[in-house]
DNA sequence: AGCACGCCGACT
DNA sequence: GTCGGCGTGCTC
């Protein structure tokens, strides 16, 4: 028998089915995955069986490993891995990877051992003292020694590699790799001193000269008692190898802590049915009629408040009647501790929860009880649109047109164009569900490709929330330079006293402070990214967000000797101004900074909800999904920022963040209110905005859309280019553009090409991205075109340094 | 990407 | 001889 392989180690220019014969006796199934001997140097690799074929194979490599009992991917899902790969030009064996639970993958791990225990390896290897170095720590290992091991003792991994070659060549050492499933349990390193508190600031002292991050982490363990290895390194900037050499000091001690990351729910109570009213009711019967013939695609446009989600509960109710399971599909967990409360007391034990800051172990274990059909309502972020549900009969996304839905990195997939395709070939419904739908997907719904359905009124009766823009021009002239205007400050205020509770929301991710040098304006960079570094209080460091970079803060600045102070007006200076103008009221923070577990971030909204603290100021987080019903009074605190950014998508997502924003306020008995502080009050995005007119914004949007050509009535396809030198680079990007050139005029398909431009951070980590931009209809041609584009440029000679993929529908 | 193979110059 | 360095081409 022959079986035809998607092999790990194959990259995008050479990606295709490999054939191996496969051993006497052994019986294989599609989707089983394999140790095959790989390349010329026959090293193992991990693959996936596509397909079992007749015939001896006489002349081709035989399979080694047989490494799972049944198959992993069913034939469906094995076909979904290759829609997914011609679709975001990815290779077969990455989209496998996005499909299933990380605890599912082995890791290889290769053991060296000693060959001849006799050999005189001093004399054979004496030309290459480092082999020797090696070796004698093979030696000392026992005589064998797993490749991390040596690679935490040889830190340069290009010369231990070589260095291991050269001792495997000579015979003095052999490979081994085995297959190890990944640990299934996640565990913290907690440090603590091994000494006293004096002792451990003594040896700082001693070690201030010659080993400052160690002094600084002995300095950081006698103050704070103990500390998981990750802040340790956050507060001193230290390696993991620092903390190593400290522990074999016998100066700090770790020991292994199991972390939660589950958010339980064990307060919820059984729900019977959900009351709907008529409106919810029609719409969740024509929905009900649709899963017993899904067809197309369904969108749900209800205003906020409006009770969707209400409807999404008791369609997966009518959906599991039939026998069949449900896909709920959320942008974030994190953001939406109510809705899964509210399904697991709707659900109970059929629920799964499937997203990324669970533990290995416990993903794994979701993951098998929705493969049995154990779990039939599977909740879950992007990934778990690959969940291997039994007789899928419901995919609802909520929030679709969230951009958390389409992935950053490979395969860069869209959840929703996934979730599609499995609704057409697993027969199930999908449901898209928003307040503020994307211009793609109300195009399809006017067009009549998607079914429509609106839920126009709020579920209280209640009016949408008036929203007023405050014309933040008006108060820089009357000398108001803070962030709140007087406006925002009495309505506040006015809310307090009545008892009742406002949200604040600023808009802007994170919350980023610089240091700034006031002589001479410097801004410190991070040395290997084109970014500036971000000033972080708690830790008085400055870190690069995007490598990883960390510096102690110097008040002096280093070019001209200046005093440096931190700028940028994040949530925590917005905290200040309104503890100085409303000293008596109580204020709740919701940032980075005050979440620091996934888990924290609904105890501080339980607080909220609990403690009725007045004020609730933070960024993204507060903008989505939450239902309180004492909140009466929402604020925008800088609505033009999302919106003068240089992206085709900019006006539809400020529109819908404010939207969304403004319709968490007067969800109780009193009707809601809304200000939105803008500098250019004249802006039609945010006048429709404000006053929550969807269809204005839709109507005026798709006219510009159709204008510049942009989705729905073409795609964007981003090539991204990278490499050490920007001139490579570049250089890469502009023959891939001349390609490109020849090819369309060729094929006769009409698109233009953009760039090469440099990527908004066109530096990380030592590395330069610069991008093409192709805007044409995404066609099976032209993704050939591309595909084979792709593949020409990994395999030409000249730009061997430059790395290119694709993007299709790139978000930012 | 990762690796071996071949060819060249240098060192022993 | 033996080794490193570098360019080249292949991976069932």
């Amino acid at each position: 028998m022959i079986a035809s392989i998607a092999v790990s180690a194959a990259s995008f220019s050479m990606d295709k089915p490999f054939s191996y014969r496969v051993p006497r006796g052994v019986t294989l199934l599609p989707g089983v995955r394999v140790n095959v001997p790989f390349g010329r140097g026959n090293r193992p690799t991990e693959g996936i069986v596509l397909q079992v074929l007749e015939g001896d194979g006489e002349d081709l490599k035989v399979i080694r490993d047989v490494l799972d009992e049944e198959p992993l991917l069913s034939e469906t899902m094995l076909r979904l891995a290759a829609f997914i790969r011609q679709r975001y030009f990815c290779t077969f064996y990455d989209a496998a990877k996005a499909m299933l639970p990380a605890g599912l993958w082995f890791q290889g791990r290769e053991v060296f051992s000693v060959a001849d225990p006799e050999a005189d390896h001093t004399e054979i290897a004496k030309r290459k003292p480092f082999a020797v170095e090696v070796m004698d720590a093979v030696i000392e290992m026992d005589g064998s020694a797993e490749y991390t091991k040596l690679k935490s003792r040889f830190p340069d991994e290009e010369a231990l590699r070589d260095a291991l070659r050269y001792l495997t060549r000579k015979k003095l050492l052999s490979a081994q790799t085995d297959f190890l499933r990944r640990a299934e349990d996640k565990t913290e390193r907690i440090l603590s001193l091994a000494v006293s508190a004096e002792d451990a600031r003594d040896a700082a002292e001693e070690r201030s000269r010659s080993a400052p991050v160690q002094a600084e982490v002995l300095r950081f363990l006698a103050a704070a008692g103990n500390a998981c290895s990750r802040e340790v390194q956050y507060h001193t900037g230290a390696t993991a190898a620092t903390l190593r050499r400290l522990e074999k000091l016998s100066l700090i001690r770790s020991s292994e802590q199991e972390v939660y990351r589950r958010v339980r729910f064990d307060d919820v109570e059984p729900a019977g049915p959900m009351v709907l009213n008529s409106a919810q009711q029609s719409v969740c019967d024509s929905l009900e009629s649709q899963l017993d013939t899904p067809g197309k695609p369904a969108l749900l446009y209800g205003v906020t408040g409006s009770g969707k989600t209400a409807v999404y509960i008791n369609l997966i109710r009518a959906c599991l009647k039939k026998g069949k399971s449900a896909l709920l599909l959320v942008p974030e967990i994190a953001l939406t501790p109510q809705l899964m409360r509210l399904v697991s007391s709707h659900f109970g034990e059929q629920t799964a929860v499937l997203h990324s800051s669970l533990r290995v172990g416990e993903r794994y274990d979701e993951w098998k009880r929705v493969r049995s059909g154990e779990a039939k309502v599977i909740v879950g972020t992007r990934s778990a649109v690959f969940a291997p549900a039994c007789d899928l009969g419901l995919i609802i996304l909520d929030e679709e047109q969230e951009h958390t839905y389409k992935s950053q990195n490979a395969p860069r997939y869209h959840a929703r164009e996934v979730a599609i395709w499995r609704g057409v070939k697993e027969q199930a419904l999908v449901l898209l569900g928003s307040a503020t739908p994307s211009v793609e997907s109300m195009y399809h719904a006017k067009n009549g490709e998607y079914s429509l359905y609106r839920l126009t009124e709020r579920y209280n009766g209640k009016e949408l929330p008036t929203a007023e823009l405050a014309d933040m021009r008006g108060e820089l002239k009357e000398g108001n330079g803070g962030s709140l205007s007087h406006r925002l400050i009495r309505e506040l205020k006015d809310r307090a006293e009545k008892g009742e509770q406002a949200i604040l929301f600023l808009n802007r991710r994170g919350n980023s402070r610089f240091l700034v040098c006031v002589d001479c304006g410097d801004v410190p960079q991070c040395p290997r990214c084109s970014v500036s570094l971000t000033y972080h209080s708690a830790n008085r460091r400055l870190m690069c967000h995007y490598c990883g970079y960390s510096e102690p803060v110097q008040t002096a600045c280093p070019v001209c000797g200046g005093h440096r102070k931190p700028v940028g007006a994040g949530t925590q200076r917005v905290e200040q101004e309104l503890e100085s103008r409303l000293p008596d009221t109580g204020i709740l923070r919701i940032d980075a900074d005050t979440v620091t577990a996934v888990n924290s971030h609904d105890v501080i909204l339980q607080r909220f909800r609990k403690e009725k603290i007045p004020i609730l100021l933070g960024t993204q987080m507060v903008a989505k999904g939450l239902d309180f019903p004492n909140v009466t009074l929402v604020g925008v605190l800088d609505a033009d920022l999302s919106l003068y950014v240089d992206h085709f998508r900019a006006a539809e997502t400020t529109f819908s963040m404010i939207t969304q924003v403004v319709g968490r306020a007067g969800r109780g008995g009193t009707e809601g209110a809304a200000l939105i502080q803008t500098m250019t009050p004249e802006n039609k995005i945010l006048k429709m905005a404000a006053a929550q007119d969807y269809d204005g914004f839709y109507d005026l949007e798709i006219k510009i859309r159709e204008l510049r050509n942009f989705p729905p009535f073409s795609n964007l396809l981003r090539v991204c280019f990278s490499g050490n030198e920007e001139q490579r680079v570049t250089a890469g990007a502009m023959l891939f553009r001349r390609w490109l050139e020849q090819m369309l005029s060729r094929e006769n398909i009409e698109a233009t090409i953009l760039g090469p431009s440099p990527a908004p951070i066109v530096k990380i980590n030592q590395r330069y991205f610069y991008h093409l931009t192709l805007n044409g209809k995404n066609t099976p041609e032209l993704r050939k075109i591309l595909a084979h584009l792709l593949r020409e440029f990994g395999k030409n000679k000249s730009t061997r340094d430059v790395a290119a993929y694709a993007d299709v529908d790139p978000y930012e």
